[in-house]
DNA sequence: TTTTGAGTTGTTCGA
DNA sequence: GTCGAACAACTCAAA
């Protein structure tokens, strides 16, 4: 794996969650050193620990990564390609070429804040690791209570948000990358094996993905071209495409939130007054990704454990068989399944029945809410360490901000509400496309002959309801009552 | 230090 | 069917 020629005084630049051109301050400021610039990849599955990508990520990143590569080589640079222990593998490749700047973007994961320490570490005294941000819009400290405290609470932090300077402008990509004499050597990509294979379950993924940074690109044109005017109302209505779908793009890096964020500033200084609404509810949506960042910088336990440490004493009923049906969207209650199976084809699901499936999880289940979260975690094409963590443990009302303990969504009546055409059910829970709006969210109350005419058949074509929904309120409240004593 | 107002996303019940 | 109140009490953040 050593490369043949030495290359000297080139510029090693990491990446890592910033798989973007664009806005990468990291990548410009290795290219304005005017020397040759190294671009590489680490796959570090030994570092990762518990939270090593799952296979979502895994197929995401691929696909991100052959993106970047075609990025590069159109300027006539590469993408070097590596395994193993990140610390390590970068101080050897530094010496190898001779490279005595590092550049990253800084990330905000346990992980990652422990490569930036471990990397200084093993290059003390003979290269310079240079850090950017980039990732968000406020770093994590620089946001902080009167008392100087971190925020517990999103209002107050994105207020203090607001009161700092506006986000600096978006970086151009880059028009040329010096390249080094001789390339050092690197992995091929198609030998990494992040693609699912055997089986390739990956089918429903593509339709509906383009990981890279054109596809992140087009995302947010479509987004503000088409959807932001309305979106206080439609973001709410999975069956319409009344959200951004950024989130997987964010996380890779793909885009930077400081370009959204002007692209929708621009947008409201030019129609001010209109669609004002659309715009800033947006940008919120993007605070709330600060923020979750924020939590984890604080609290980097988060992922594992209760912000409300007398949460560790929730009697949960822990069961295999309802963990599974939840899983494989067979609860018997078609918004929760609807959910459950865009995720496991398409590797999202909308941010409502995120909601409304979590809350079924931990509190009509009483099935713990890391549960749920791991499962995301392996699902999710936009799986975030920060965000997962911190939206888990607010539906659960463990985490900061929570929700109160007494908010427990009704599968029922979320679906009639959100859902009143059944759009989103049917098109996910095909079995019951047939039934008329007024059953669809609740079959086992049609009459026999209006099933037996949309051809379903309960507990055979579709399961009854895994638990009564009354029934499952009382047992929750019980329980967090009991949690309490 | 004390006080005060507020807190993403809801449901149920009874008038 | 619609509407307002109750659901608890607590913690946070700012004044």
């Amino acid at each position: 794996m050593r490369s043949g020629a030495a290359v000297t005084g080139s510029v090693i630049h990491l990446f890592r969650q910033d798989l973007r051109l664009a806005d990468n301050a990291a990548l410009s400021a290795a290219i304005a050193l005017g020397r040759p610039v190294i671009p590489v990849y680490i796959l570090d599955q030994e570092s990762s620990g518990p939270w090593a990508p799952g296979g979502a990520s895994r197929w995401w990143l691929h696909h991100s990564l052959r993106s970047l590569e075609t990025s590069l080589a159109a300027l006539g640079s590469r993408l070097i390609l590596r395994r193993g222990p990140a610390a390590e593998v970068v101080s050897s490749l530094a010496a190898d070429c001779g490279a005595h700047t590092i550049t990253l973007t800084r990330g905000y994961e346990p992980d990652a804040v422990q490569l930036e320490q471990d990397l200084r570490a093993a290059l003390v005294g003979s290269a310079e690791v240079k850090r950017f941000g980039g990732n968000l819009l406020q770093e994590p400290e620089s946001i902080a209570s009167l008392s100087g405290r971190p925020y517990k609470v999103f209002t107050p932090f994105y207020k203090a948000c607001l009161k700092q300077p506006a986000p600096r402008a978006p970086i151009a990509p880059p028009k040329a990358i010096a390249h080094p004499k001789a390339w050092p050597k690197g992995d091929d990509l198609a030998d990494w094996g992040l693609l699912p294979r055997a089986p390739d379950w990956s089918g429903g993924l593509a339709a509906e993905w383009t990981p890279g940074e054109a596809g992140a690109a087009a995302r947010l044109d479509r987004f503000l071209a088409e959807a932001m005017a309305a979106y206080p109302t439609d973001r709410d209505l999975p069956g319409r495409l009344g959200t951004s779908r950024l989130s997987p793009h964010l996380h890779f890096g793909e885009i930077s939130p400081r370009t959204c964020w002007h692209r929708v500033q621009h947008i409201l200084d030019r129609d001010s007054g209109k669609g004002d609404a659309g715009g800033q509810a947006f940008l919120r949506q993007i605070g709330w990704r600060d923020f979750s960042a924020h939590l984890l910088h604080h609290w980097p336990q988060i992922p594992d454990s209760p912000f409300k440490p007398e949460f560790a004493a929730f009697p949960w009923a822990d069961s295999a068989e309802a963990l599974a049906a939840w899983q494989r969207g067979k609860t018997g209650y078609p918004i929760v399944d609807a959910g459950m199976r865009e995720l496991w084809h398409s590797g999202w699901m909308h941010n409502r029945v995120r909601m409304i499936v979590a809350s079924f999880l931990v509190k009509h289940l009483l099935i713990p809410w890391q549960a749920g979260e791991a499962w995301f975690w392996d699902t999710l094409v936009d799986a975030d360490l920060a965000n997962n963590a911190a939206g888990w443990q607010w539906v659960a009302g463990c985490g900061a901000d929570a929700a109160p303990y007494f908010r427990i969504f009704n599968p029922i009546l979320q679906g009639e509400k959100f859902d009143p055409a059944g759009d989103y059910v049917r098109r996910w829970v095909p079995e019951l496309a047939a039934l008329p709006d007024l059953y669809l969210h609740r079959p086992w109350e049609a009459p026999p002959e209006v099933l037996a005419q949309a051809g379903v058949t309960l507990g055979d074509s579709y399961p009854h309801p895994i638990i009564d929904h009354k029934a499952a309120r009382a047992r929750a409240l019980m329980a967090l009552q009991s949690m309490k004593a």
